[in-house]
RNA sequence: GCACUCGUAGCUCAGCUGGAUAGAGCACCCGCCUUCUAAGCGGGCGGUCUCAGGUUCGAAUCCUGACGGGUGUACCA
């Protein structure tokens, strides 16, 4: 339910119902628990607008309210401050409305979009390393989040695989012959050893000079060997993905390469919308007030990423359709998008209407705060990663209860991903983050394992009753009050979270929520003796519909639950 | 040099479409298990929100400047 929105609409009807002209600001969340559900502030501003008291505006809005069974009670209070308390039986009625629906009473889009998402991204040159890791995870959940709302999402993993260095590599894995689909297990390794063969042999150098050559030209040979080299790449990543439980698949994979044919033409038709001038040689953009222009093509005749991404933009508004696109990228290449969409715009690649944004993230630290990399120097494998956080997650549990062999392999598979997952969206994806195995791997505080513990906590309870449950919220307590409003709340939350492209107000309500749940829990009994079995009923429904509500949450960060933990 | 970004408790972070006494977790101290999972809950300690101005009835939040950290800055992606 978009219970702020009903809010805000007694407010505007009372607004219209006074006579005042000036659109309403919105209300927002009562800021201390005296201060009711939620408070509306716009009687100051508009004291100087009105000429009036602001006191005396927020009496006049409070007599032209219209309740409507929704707002038990609505006082003004300090300078000109309306709080509002919603009606406990309208809280009930909703929440049952909420608890009787699949959808957790949330709507899907009236006005749905197609949006695209380009996320992931990985270098077919190389293994996924930890850098890949924000951008494939923070995509994913933007992806699920607006697919959730109703959006009819595109996901695009625009691989590398394009590039002089593919000239190299499949001279390699040709000369390699059969073994090379062995050594091409570890493709860090094999660009190492290719590297020094072409370092080292000049009559390989060449090969591989002409190679690149010849994969642009469409030579069927090369083809061949670049797509088996392709495929492998893909492979690995694939591996990644399915670890992280991430919704990418080949289907989704735009290419570098895929755009190859239309570069020319992006080139030309800047060319034509007057846009372009020659500079040392290379066919560039001046974009004005920008020190350093769009290059589109090198001196040599090659074309640059900025070109492909113009390509890929226009594939994307044009061919897909989106209304919104979003690139999941690293914060360093804001510069980068900042042109490459001004360019869009201004040569009419993309339509006016179109959002185009970049959400981008920071870098991933160590605990000194250096970005973060092995003992060595290397990067981080990702694979190795993930590997070590489904270890540490078994240690940590398995001191707890006695699971099988085979329920502590998949319910530390679980919690391991879930809290790297968590940890990493948990942060406003804007600022670097530190990267701390204690501190994710911990039940503390606003971690994924602190959630999923609260889930299997509540199916401990159901398993225990071991009936259905039927009958009707009633809301008790204050408690239960702030509890059913929390849970009121979430589409709201995943509103403003799509909206800015934000994971982390997800988490930050997740925790809110469990933790006044978990307060409810301790005080509240359900199961024990003395309990009326109203009471009863009404708080396992509640119970119920925070597991829900915490499940579909995690779900669309790509974070399962487990019944038992 | 220029541009972008960040600066909130000892540490890690929320809060930033301006609102009432700035919030969590960790760490430290004190309480709560013979009945729903104590991987929990309650309480305490801890802040001139980097600094200086400005706008405003009201600023952690907006504007300007300084200082400090990070990043980017023409033929890599």
């Amino acid at each position: 339910m978009k219970l702020k929105e009903e809010v805000n609409t007694l407010i505007k009807k009372a607004f219209a119902n006074a006579g005042i002209e000036a659109e309403p600001i919105t209300v927002t969340d009562a800021t201390k628990p005296e201060f009711g559900d939620y408070q509306f502030n716009g009687a100051m501003a508009l004291a100087k607008q009105l000429k009036q008291n602001p006191r005396q505006i927020a009496q006049t809005i409070l007599d032209n309210l219209e309740t409507g069974g929704m707002i038990q009670k609505a006082e003004i209070a300090g300078p000109g401050f309306i709080n509002l308390w919603l009606n406990p039986e309208w809280i009930a009625a909703s929440c049952q409305n909420a608890e009787e629906n699949e959808r957790l009473g949330i709507g899907t889009r009236s006005n749905p979009i197609k949006a695209v998402v380009d996320y992931s991204g990985p270098n077919m040159a190389k293994q996924m390393h930890v850098g890949h890791l924000r951008s494939t995870i923070i995509g994913d959940t933007l992806a699920n989040l607006l697919e959730f709302l109703g959006d009819d999402v595109i996901r695009q993993n625009h691989i590398g695989d394009w590039g002089t260095q593919f000239g190299m590599l499949i001279a390699y894995l040709e000369e390699m012959g059969e073994e090379g689909n062995g050594s091409l297990k570890d493709l860090e390794q094999f660009y190492k050893d290719a590297k020094s063969r072409f370092d080292a042999d000049e009559s390989f150098a060449n090969k591989a000079r002409e190679y690149v050559v010849k994969i642009q030209s469409g030579d069927a040979h090369c083809l061949t060997l670049w797509k088996k080299f392709i495929d492998i790449s893909l492979g690995h990543c694939e591996e990644v993905y399915e670890k992280l439980d991430v919704n990418l698949s080949r289907d989704d994979v735009r290419a570098e390469s895929f755009y190859n044919e239309t570069l020319a033409k992006v080139v030309e038709d800047l060319d034509k919308a007057g846009m372009l001038q020659e500079s040392d040689g290379a066919q560039c953009v001046f974009l004005e007030g920008d020190e350093v222009p769009v290059i589109v093509r090198k001196s040599d005749g090659g074309y640059l990423y900025a070109t492909t991404d113009l390509a890929a933009l226009y594939y994307r508004a044009n061919v897909l359709g989106a209304k919104r696109i979003s690139y999941v990228v690293d914060a360093r290449q804001s510069g980068h998008f900042k042109q490459v969409f001004r360019v869009a715009k201004e040569a009419g690649f993309v339509p006016e209407d179109v959002k185009l944004e970049h959400v981008a993230f920071g870098t991933m630290m160590d605990k000194n705060g250096k970005p973060f990399k092995t003992r060595d120097g290397g990067t981080v494998k990702l694979i190795d990663l993930l590997d070590e956080a489904v270890v540490r997650a078994k240690a940590a549990i398995t001191s707890k209860e006695n699971y099988s062999e085979e329920e502590l392999e998949k319910i530390a598979r679980i919690v391991g991903i879930g809290a790297v997952k968590y940890a990493d969206l948990a942060i406003n994806r804007e600022s670097n983050y530190i990267f701390d195995w204690d501190k994710m791997l911990s039940f503390e505080g606003n971690t994924s394992l602190y959630m999923q513990y609260a889930y299997a906590r509540i199916q401990s309870i159901f398993r225990k009753y071991g009936k259905d449950v039927e009958g009707e919220i009633v809301i008790g307590d204050e408690l239960e009050h702030k509890l059913a409003v929390m849970l009121l709340r979430f589409e709201d939350v995943l509103n403003k979270a799509a909206e800015d492209a934000a994971p982390n107000q997800i988490t930050t309500y997740l925790y809110e929520l469990v933790t006044l749940f978990m307060r409810f829990y301790e005080r509240n009994p359900i199961l024990k003796e003395g309990v009326d079995e109203q009471t009863r009923i009404s708080r396992l429904m509640l119970a119920d519909l925070t597991a829900r509500t915490i499940k579909q949450g995690l779900a669309i960060l790509g974070i399962q639950v487990v019944d038992r933990l």
